[in-house]
DNA sequence: CTGCACCTTGACCTATAGTGGAATGTCAAG
DNA sequence: CTTGACATTCCACTATAGGTCAAGGTGCAG
């Protein structure tokens, strides 16, 4: 199977698999005698699997510790478990923060919407900011 | 005031000012003879400025046409009311797709911490993401 | 034989908000 | 006269996940 195939297989792009390939998170391709990387049905379960680390919102590296892993020959359920964990927590944090910024935001945003620009102070820029 | 001195006087370093200078946040500098950056009260504002529009959580992109407008003489208000109207909305977006991840993951988190690693069938990576 | 679709590599670009370092200039104090 | 603290410019780098462009090789159909 040929990139451009695997690609559509995988709705993917040629472009991000041979990035995914020079990251590591793809072994080195295969080759056909004329150069062009053949790919297996492992190649694309693999990337199934990089496509559905991304959706739960993975990076590139966490996913490429977890094929590490796996290609060590060991299950890598403990380390993914870990690691979904981690990415909970993260996940807590960062709605938290948007929340705590969004209550800021929208206090600003009654404060300036009440305003009055004739009494806004040149050189304070915007007053109700 | 030297850069120093404003980069001390805002909470900022002399590396940040000169890099909002460029961005053209800051006009040009006035300089001493000697070539330093001479800046006055009104460039110590505007840094503060700047300052209360990060920690609204707006770009320094949309800090400058904020001040662009202020610069053509116009009061910034309708305009901020805007950007404000804007980033509130794109906060709750943010918001709520962090909100429908972290709901995703919870699942997958759960399933993985029930997991059993020797029904881990090794073709899928990780029979549980 | 030519056109077209596909493949190869390498180098560079995107956005964000700065940070780090090198080479060099300025100025007051000891 | 030199040392130290400050200033200048310019260039490169950080992290993320690829995208763009160029120059060229491969293979099949008409």
């Amino acid at each position: 199977m040929r990139i451009g195939e695997a690609a559509v297989a995988t709705g993917m792009t040629t472009k991000t698999l041979r990035f995914y390939e020079d990251r590591g998170l793809l072994p080195p391709a295969r080759r056909a005698p004329n150069g062009y990387r053949d790919y297996g049905d492992e190649t694309i379960a693999r990337l199934d699997f990089i496509h559905r680390g991304r959706i739960a919102g993975l990076t590139l590296a966490q996913i490429g510790d977890i094929l590490r892993v796996r290609d060590a020959g060991h299950a890598p359920c403990f380390h993914v478990r870990d690691l979904l964990a981690k990415q909970l927590a993260d996940l807590d944090r960062q709605i938290a923060e948007l929340l705590t910024l969004r209550s800021a935001v929208a206090e600003y945003h009654e404060t300036v919407a009440a305003a009055d620009p004739v009494e806004c102070d040149p050189q304070r820029i915007c007053s109700y900011l």
